[in-house]
DNA sequence: TCTTATATTGCAAAGGTTTGCGAAAATGTT
DNA sequence: AACATTTTCGCAAACCTTTGCAATATAAGA
């Protein structure tokens, strides 16, 4: 085996002094040119990259980001991550990504391996299931900064991005107002978090204020298993919705398998209106209309928020973007 | 703010070296009972976590594995990611997950990042574009394995885990025959890959061996935007297949866009077979007929194969997982 | 030639941990 | 009581880099 690529090697061979190669490598002006020059030449050959843990060690600063995340396969969290991790290596981070799967003590572990891999700061979008804040609250007064996305906490004491939910839920009930649409099935995800109880609220109340005339029944589904199994029990009954307005992609997997299972046809025997970043709804038949959320936008978003976090150090900021209505053909 | 945890704070605070205290959180035997506890209490009481950079500096090993993948919205990639992330942490590893876009620059660049990071070992699902295999070997030959998973490189001097794609494709050739179809348009990814020759040979071979009279003919798409295209041209033919073979969930659903943007019926207009995992054949109504390949078991085996690398430095081996047909009512 | 300023380089400590080896203390043996 | 063992612990180096400060060399000014 060849000798390693380090500091000290480069120096030796070259007969001067560790420090001195050190500044030569980040063109320090303290260093001549022709000193420079030998040691990038030798540096190249050597093939010489500095070992990032004595770096972080040193400077007990990484350039490694944390970003935990309810599950990956997640169209939205998907194109969030993507977003984020193109924004990221912009500014020299790197991503670490980790997965809650939906479970508090995943959610806990994952934070821990963040912890302890110094990272510069964590994303989180918050499991169903976390109520207890304690570990973030740790974990922040220890330095790292967290930026909360899409499932974020309710207190406003800490940084958060995400949609206007509520401004979403309004928007769908515009949408179904001026569809004419009288009797709705409402279909959201797990009640716990906020932007289900923020979607729900600004539907209903929204759709209220619209219309005494709308009829409006809604349940809740943990996945796309129970989201297809409430669709199939709703559509089983003998008067059925004139429209199913799911919450999610993840919801709306599991109406449309439903609605598939019982032959019926969208939109002509039922409407379809969701909540989406538009992979789902595209791949259907007839398309389906949807709210478009753009986890891309938000994940931009989320890396500004971020380095102010890092360079200001801002404590308490909350950042939302804006959706649209794309229409398909479902209702 | 309060003193770090640190083994010398900890050590100083109790009048005891530091290797003392380091070899107390071991349980190291050397140790005395009493000694031990002392230490143990202390850390409890400063949260006490050691620095992992200095760890790594110290052992030159880290507890992270590099996972590289074309991007990871793909369901296979997905279910393979989730599946060895398990693995991986059951073991002690973390994943820092990255996604070469498709881009060999970017698969490059990534390579880097997982070297800078001294990672223990790397996963890599080739992009389509990949030619020059330099980098790969200079990592190897540094000493950190790689194991090549899905798409792999054809040398076999390289780990490999992968698919029998040689026989999904001669699996999807016999379905075809048994259910009698006659006109058989098939779809397949980026040809620079091995997974789409092979299949493709599986493919051919296999049904011009079953039977004469079953045209075929076959096309390639990169994406799902090409894939829909391509679909669209073969439908606006006069002479339209009887079936559309699919290579995978990416070509699927621009296929089943297609068919949805000409207003076909599956079966009764066009018969489509694919290659999958199961996620979007679900989806669709009827549900698709495919050929499942399982990025969990995948997953599974290929962490598997990492740790014998690490352990006992196997240096070539070809590891194959079978796969079965799971049948919807497309055909 | 001597002083002063400037351009280069080196020294050494620090960051936190691990670990081989030697030292001290406790225990056991005759 | 003298010696041999065993138990328990500390020293110090090593991993590699960064950086404040001191040191040397070179050039400029008087």
């Amino acid at each position: 085996m060849t000798t390693k690529a380090t500091l000290k090697n480069i120096a030796s061979m070259l007969g001067i002094s560790i420090s001195t190669v050190s500044r030569a490598l980040k063109d320090h002006p303290d260093i001549s040119d022709e000193t420079k020059k030998k040691v990038r030449e030798l540096a190249d050959l050597m093939d010489y990259e500095p070992n990032a843990f004595a770096v972080y060690l040193r400077t007990n600063e990484s350039k490694v980001i944390g970003l935990i995340v309810p599950e990956i396969s997640n169209y939205f969290y998907h194109s969030f991550v993507a977003s984020v991790e193109q924004e990221a290596r912009k500014k020299g981070y790197s991503l670490i990504i980790l997965q809650s799967a939906n479970d508090a003590a995943v959610e806990e572990a994952n934070l821990k391996l963040c912890k302890l891999n110094r990272v510069a700061g964590i994303f989180v979008a918050l499991t169903s299931e976390t109520r207890d804040m304690a570990t973030f609250d740790r974990i922040k007064s220890s330095g790292i900064p967290i930026v909360f996305f899409d499932k974020v906490p309710e207190d406003n004491h800490y940084v958060k991005v995400c949609l206007a939910d509520r401004e979403v839920g309004k928007l769908a009930a515009r949408t179904i107002f001026d569809k004419k649409k009288k009797k709705v099935f409402a279909l959201f995800g797990n009640p716990n978090i906020s932007i289900t109880r923020k979607r729900k609220q600004g539907l209903v109340d929204e759709l209220k204020k619209l219309s005494p005339f709308i009829e409006i029944a809604t349940a809740t589904a943990n996945n796309t298993e129970e989201s297809m199994q409430a669709t199939f029990d709703i559509l089983s009954n003998k008067s059925k919705p004139d429209l199913i307005f799911c919450m999610s992609d993840e919801i709306l997997t599991g109406t449309i398998m439903a609605i598939n299972k019982k032959g019926l046809k969208i939109p002509k025997d039922i409407g379809v209106l969701a909540v989406s970043n538009g992979f789902i709804p595209k791949i259907c038949n007839p398309e389906i209309t949807y709210i478009e959320t753009s986890g891309a936008i938000l994940g931009k978003k989320a890396m500004k928020t971020f380095m102010e976090v890092l360079e200001k150090g801002i404590i308490k900021k909350l950042d939302v973007i804006e959706s649209k209505l794309v229409e398909g053909g479902s209702i």
